[in-house]
DNA sequence: TCTGGGGTCCTGCACCTT
DNA sequence: TCTGAAGGTGCAGGACCC
C-alpha cells in the first residue's frame, strides 16, 4: 500500500477484436467475435459493438451466433495480437523497469520505481500519455487505473473501460470498496462468492465485518486471510518484472467425443510431443509429468507422474503419459485431452549424465562425482524402454503447408477445437493439426484451406483477409489497416495459384 | 445452452522418513 | 525394536484468472 497512487494498471480495450477491426477497416463500427469456430469454441474476445447483443467472453460460440448473427467471427492470430503487444510493453518498458505483464493485453507498472511519477498529478500525467503514445504506436485505445496497491488499480482500470483513466486516491479506497459486491476482489469467483453468500455475505463490508477468523473458517487459511486483508483495502503485493514459468501444458477439446482407445492413446502421444516441443522453445525440462481426462460428462480428472529428475525427451514424457492414461477409465467417451509438464528446471537428467560421465572420464576427481544424481538417469529412460527414441523424437517444429501460416501451431491452439467438420460455410473449420498436416504433406497434395480472418496475398489485387470459405470457393476482401473504406470483395477457388498466406500488416504506418 | 486453452495457487489426503 | 508425531513430498481436485 502507498500513500500515493503510482501503481498503474493497463488494460487494452477488448484487445483481439480491436486489433482485428483496426486490420479490416471494414469491420470498424460492427460487431466482430474473436474466437474458436468450431462446434465447441468459446469467445476469446467481444467487440462493444458485439457485446451489445450479449455476448461476452467465454460464452460459447454457438450462442453468441444465436445473439448476433451478424457479426464477424475471426479465428484469432496471436502472431498479429504478439506484435501489437510488444509495442505497448515496450512503452510501459519505457515508464519504469518494474513491468509485470499478466497477458498480451494488460500488465501492472510501478511509477515510482521507475521515478516517473511521485503524486498524483503526476501518475495521471504519465498515464494520460501512455495512452495517448499507446494510440498512436498501435491505432488501439487503452484504459488505465492508478491507486496505491495492484488491487485497486486493476479495478480503476475496469472503471475507466472503454478508452479512459481512472486515480483512486489513497485513503478512500476502504470507503470505495465497501458497497461493491465480493466479487470485485481478486479470487473471488462464482464459487467464492456462493460460498460466502450462502453465509450471508454479498458485499466487501460484509467481509469486512465478517473479521478474519469467520473468512479463514469459511475458506481456509490463504484464501481467507488474503481476502480479509483485501476487503479492508490492504495489498502489499509488489509488481514483479520477472515471473518464471512453473508449467507447460497442451490441451485439444475433439468436435465429437472419442471412444476409440487407440486413438485416444495416439492423441495423447501427439500431445505429449507438442508438450516437449514448447518445453524445449523454452529451453526447460520438466519433471512430473501430468494427464488431464475430460470426459463426455464434462467431468475432468488428472492423473501425474513425477520421474527420478527433469527431461525434455519426447520418448520419455509420450511413455509416461501413456502410462498415466492407462489407469483412466474412458469407456463413454472422452471431449479434451492434455499432456502437461511441471517441476521444471533448466537442466535435464540427461546433461547431469553426460557432466557426471565427462568427470568420470576425466578420471581426477572420483569422489566429487558422488553426489551427482547423474546414476538414476538408467531408471529414468529404462523404464521407458526406448533408447532409441532421440532419432524420431523431436517432432516437426516447421511442418506446416498452404494457408496454415507461420503461427499455425498458436492457431491451434486458441482455436479450441479440432479435426475436419467445416463448420457453418462462414469458415472452413479449424485448422489442420501439425501431426495430420505432416502426415498428409508425405502423402498428396491435399486440398488448401482457409479460415476465417486469415491474411493473404493475391498475384494481382494485393493484400486481403479471408470472409469465408466453402464448397472449394474462398472469399477475400482485399483492404490493408491503412485503407479507406471497405475494400472489394472477390471469390477465388480454394486452389487459385494466385492466392497464397500473407504476414499480418503493422495496424499504424512504420512512422507511428 | 453447453461450456477453450494456458496457466497459478491452494487444500486435503496418503505415504514415507526421521 | 516398536510407536507416534512431525514434516516433506507426491498426487488429485478445485477455484480462479486472462
Amino acid at each position: 500500500m502507498r500513500s500515493v497512487p503510482t501503481v498503474l494498471h493497463l488494460d487494452m480495450d477488448a484487445f483481439y477484436a480491436a486489433a482485428e477491426q483496426a486490420a479490416k477497416p471494414s469491420l470498424r463500427g460492427k460487431p466482430v467475435v474473436v474466437g474458436g469456430l468450431g462446434p465447441r469454441g468459446v469467445v476469446a474476445t467481444a467487440s462493444y459493438e458485439a457485446r451489445r447483443f450479449g455476448v461476452h467472453s467465454a460464452m460459447p460460440m454457438a450462442q453468441a451466433r444465436r445473439l448476433a448473427p451478424n457479426a464477424a467471427y475471426l479465428m484469432p492470430r496471436f502472431a498479429l495480437y504478439r506484435a501489437v503487444s510488444d509495442q505497448v510493453m515496450e512503452l510501459l518498458g519505457r515508464l519504469s523497469p518494474l513491468v509485470e505483464p499478466l497477458s498480451l493485453d494488460e500488465a501492472f507498472v510501478d511509477l515510482e520505481a521507475g521515478g516517473s511519477a511521485d503524486d498524483a498529478a503526476s501518475a495521471r500525467a504519465v498515464g494520460e500519455r501512455l495512452r495517448k503514445d499507446i494510440r498512436a504506436v498501435t491505432g488501439l485505445s487503452a484504459s488505465v487505473g492508478l491507486a496505491g496497491s495492484k488491487m485497486l488499480a486493476k479495478i480503476a482500470s475496469e472503471r475507466a473501460k472503454p478508452d479512459g483513466l481512472v486515480l483512486i486516491e489513497p485513503g478512500t479506497e476502504r470507503e470505495l470498496l465497501a458497497p461493491e459486491p465480493v466479487r470485485i476482489l481478486p479470487g473471488v469467483g462464482p464459487a467464492t462468492a456462493d460460498h460466502l453468500r450462502r453465509a450471508g455475505m454479498t458485499t466487501v463490508a460484509d467481509l469486512a465485518s465478517a473479521g478474519e477468523d469467520e473468512l479463514v473458517r469459511l475458506l481456509g487459511k490463504a484464501h481467507g486471510v488474503s481476502l480479509y486483508r483485501m476487503a479492508r483495502g490492504i495489498d502489499d503485493r509488489p509488481v514483479v518484472a520477472e515471473r518464471d514459468a512453473k508449467s507447460v501444458s497442451v490441451e485439444d477439446t475433439f468436435d465429437v467425443d472419442l471412444h476409440d482407445r487407440v486413438r485416444v492413446r495416439s492423441e495423447v502421444e501427439r500431445l505429449a510431443e507438442r508438450c516437449v516441443q514448447r518445453l524445449r522453445e523454452a529451453g526447460r525440462s520438466g519433471r512430473t509429468v501430468v494427464l488431464k481426462v475430460r470426459r463426455f460428462d464434462f467431468s475432468t480428472l488428472t492423473r501425474s507422474e513425477t520421474l527420478r529428475g527433469p527431461t525434455d525427451d519426447p520418448g520419455v514424457v509420450r511413455e509416461a503419459a501413456a502410462r498415466l492414461l492407462e489407469g483412466v477409465d474412458t469407456t463413454g467417451g472422452v471431449r479434451l485431452l492434455g499432456v502437461g509438464v511441471t517441476g521444471l528446471a533448466d537442466f535435464t537428467q540427461e546433461d547431469l549424465f553426460a557432466q557426471a560421465a565427462r568427470e568420470a572420464a576425466d578420471g581426477e576427481r572420483a569422489t566429487e562425482t558422488e553426489t551427482r544424481t547423474g546414476r538414476s538417469v538408467g531408471a529414468v529412460r529404462g523404464v521407458e524402454g526406448e533408447p532409441g527414441n532421440d532419432a524420431e523424437g523431436e517432432p516437426s517444429r516447421e511442418g506446416t503447408w498452404g494457408p496454415v501460416g507461420p503461427e499455425g501451431a498458436e492457431r491451434e491452439e486458441a482455436a479450441g477445437t479440432r479435426g475436419r467438420s467445416g463448420g457453418d460455410g462462414a469458415g472452413p473449420g479449424p485448422p489442420v493439426p501439425v501431426a495430420a498436416r505432416r502426415d498428409a504433406a508425405q502423402e498428396e497434395v491435399p486440398e488448401r484451406r482457409w479460415y476465417a480472418g486469415q491474411d493473404v496475398r493475391h498475384a494481382v489485387y494485393g493484400a486481403g483477409w479471408v470472409q469465408g470459405s466453402g464448397v472449394g470457393r474462398v472469399t477475400v476482401r482485399f483492404e490493408e489497416p491503412g485503407s479507406v473504406g471497405p475494400g472489394r470483395v472477390r471469390t477465388f477457388r480454394v486452389d487459385d495459384v494466385e492466392l497464397e498466406v500473407g504476414e499480418p500488416l503493422p495496424l499504424v504506418g512504420e512512422e507511428g
